[in-house]
DNA sequence: TTCTAAATGTAGCCTAGGCTACATTTGTTC
DNA sequence: GAACAAATGTAGCCTAGGCTACATTTAGAA
């Protein structure tokens, strides 16, 4: 019945592992993407207003409060943040040391963006979608290309 | 009760809504992305083995069967692919051409990872998740940079 | 101190995209 | 042409992350 699969060499199935392999990695880091923004702006509002509350999380991401107190809920069962009811949420040692990694990261997708000529509003919107997909590795590489420039 | 609001001085709101129009956008983003990587690799199949089945999309994606054609449905219903039972699976002229702009997209994205220093596997690891978020602006800015290279 | 608006939390619904288990169809092989 | 293995399709479950509607708590104002 398959005539294609007999027909195809071996050396095809390996690069078809590799493939999925991509796919599989571009799932994970998706399902950690929410998680790295909340802890990341959890940070930021800490920093900038002295606490984080859900209302803001929820207005500075453009979602729904409802959303957004589920969302810091995984967050807490993930380890990454506590709160009390009806008080601020706070991040846990783990959380700061994603959002500091976080906050790290984006400032360089964008820099790199910006350094190959992307004007600076597409840059900063793309930056918030592409940052998730950048290895450490792919990382260190634009931090090494900024250096030479 | 909200100090924290009375306190801010109104230049901070359009911050606050560009920073929610940003996650929005990659929000959106990521919901085409599946669909987008199933045109590509059908069209990619089609092109390779003369026909794009259930069981070959899933193995090359690392899903399951029953995944792939749910998301083969999902094609159908949104215009871009169409199949027959027990058939392989053929893009519509709109999936044709979203097929296109991705294969092109992916390729100038993995280009410009490479160009800037990227290492060639984790250049084709990041793009499949990086290529989703990257805006015509962003893209152009890319395209000119490897020309004045 | 009491009232009330805003913030917070809960419940329940939806879609997408994973999965396994089972049913059906196909096409090759004997 | 019958049997069987592989491919395809279906059903039902799960989690995540959206939403609206409603309930509860808080804290500032009167």
């Amino acid at each position: 019945m398959n005539k294609s699969r007999v027909l195809r060499p071996a050396p095809d199935l390996p690069a078809e592992e590799a493939q999925a392999a991509r796919f599989e990695k571009a799932r994970l880091a998706q399902s950690t993407a929410v998680l790295e923004d909340y802890a990341e702006l959890i940070s930021d509002l800490i920093a900038s207003e002295g606490e984080a509350r859900p209302t803001d999380i929820a207005r500075r991401l453009g979602v729904s409060h409802a959303t957004a107190i589920k969302s810091i809920a995984r967050l807490k069962r993930e380890g990454l943040a506590t709160s009390k009811l009806y008080r601020g949420v706070f991040l846990t040692p783990n959380g700061e040391t994603l959002a500091r990694r976080v906050r790290t990261r984006h400032r360089l997708v964008v820099d790199l963006l910006l350094a190959v000529g992307v004007p600076q509003g597409a840059a900063e919107a793309d930056a918030e979608g592409i940052e998730h997909h950048v290895s450490d590795e792919t990382l260190r590489a634009f931090a090494e290309f900024l250096d030479r420039k």
